[in-house]
DNA sequence: CTACTATTGTGTACTATTTACACGTTTAAT
DNA sequence: ATTAAACGTGTAAATAGTACACAATAGTAG
């Protein structure tokens, strides 16, 4: 081994996981309860160490598929944390993912046994060392990154309707935007397929299920077309 | 120490800096031919290890003012690299910065006891490890940013004109941009303040030399406006 | 010192996109 | 059958982006 790398210490990498879903109303967080030490009892996000043998990738795909029994998630790095004094027991970095997940895929099981539980975004408790910082920002990249590439459907249900496309948006964004226009806007991207079929949900007129185009939404997710420009305007709000 | 502590392993932690300059005509990287083991004579980015009692962004500090004399610059965290083998030596994860400069400030004593060179994006070598990779993202990252945020500005000296600043946004985008509509839309965002002074090196008719409007360019950078974002196509080109 | 060339500064018409707003249709409950 | 709630489609006005033209300035060549 190289002298140059004898001198310089080796620490702590830990991982954690931001877990975005839709409930068709709300944006949530996937949150645990902890039941083990460090901070035992309080909230935080879903974490864990990195492996040996292990890229970064996998290990935030692992502790995901833990937790929620999901894989091959929407997986996105987002930033990494290295502030010296971040984990009072010793001197950890952690690299910090975000994922968006479909509610309803869920394994049940997997979560409870992790004391985990679905909370919305305005509701959720104030979280253990700097996991408040970290949710923070990744509520910045998602509004930046979805205003920017059609990455919402993967908070959505295989099928779904426009107006729940739309409430999914508000949420995001934390405002309103006109139905006839975001129709509009959203057919123009050729993105959705018609299946025919209607919502059961909804009580009164019942809207059109859609599924993705995934051939157009591989193009826009490569970068090949962008996706809502306008919205960059609600990026940092 | 919790129990849970204990198990997870150790690693190197190092910070590679991409560091973009402008010289008037292209963009350039500062590349360091390595006169140390390991990849003793190859190309690489700046970079160095994370110290005991260092936060990160303070770690990537040091080594760009280390290697530049700057101190101060424009510095984000770009990502962080971390597959199994991508240092042959010793699994070590790589947090990444980039950094944009004045070239016209550096300090070119430091640069050159770092065996360091200013080199066009279009010519630059192959470089170690996962390098040439990192430098793809930044350049993403940076096309991404500049269409949305005015940080293009941190590339050019004090006071410059504005078919300097055109061509920077043509260099970024590898692209050309109609030099009237440009003019008028930078002057619309208010960024610019006329200095009265004319440029001394164009051959021709002097342009005006403008300086930024501090007040409005942090207005611009917090995201409380957007820059321009008709851009956005342009940014995974 | 005049004509010429390259480059800067400003203007205007045309096109595309976004926004604001209206009306008819479907479903289920009374 | 009537009503309320939510869906589906249309159109005009405002805004923003694009393409292109011409005058002004500073150096250079004759």
């Amino acid at each position: 081994m190289s002298a140059y790398y004898q001198h310089s210490i080796r620490i702590l990498v830990a991982l954690d996981c931001i877990i975005f879903g839709f409930d068709g109303e709300s944006l949530k967080l996937l949150l645990i309860k902890r039941d083990f030490e460090p901070e035992y009892g309080k909230w935080s996000l879903m974490g864990g160490f990195l492996n040996q043998d292990e890229d970064l990738e996998m290990a935030a795909g692992r502790i995901l598929y833990n937790l929620t029994g999901l894989q091959h998630n929407y997986l996105e790095q987002l930033h990494t944390f290295g502030t010296v004094n971040r984990d009072p027991v010793e001197r950890t970095i952690s690299v910090v993912y975000y994922s968006l997940v479909n509610i309803a895929d869920q394994d049940i099981t997997a979560i409870k046994a992790h004391n985990a539980s679905w909370i919305s975004l305005d509701d959720r408790p104030r979280l253990i060392f700097d996991h408040d910082q970290m949710v923070a920002v990744a509520l910045r990249r998602l509004r930046y990154k979805a205003a920017l590439h059609p990455i919402g459907f993967e908070l959505l249900p295989e099928k779904f309707t426009l107006p729940q496309l739309q409430k999914l948006y508000e949420a995001i964004y934390a405002t309103q935007l006109d139905r006839r226009n975001f129709s509009r806007k959203i057919m123009a991207t050729d993105l959705l397929l018609g299946t025919g079929e209607k919502d059961t949900i909804s009580v009164t007129k019942k809207g059109q299920l859609f599924t993705l185009n995934t051939e157009k939404y591989r193009k826009y997710l490569a970068g090949d077309l962008t996706f809502m420009p306008e919205l960059t305007e609600l990026m940092t709000l």
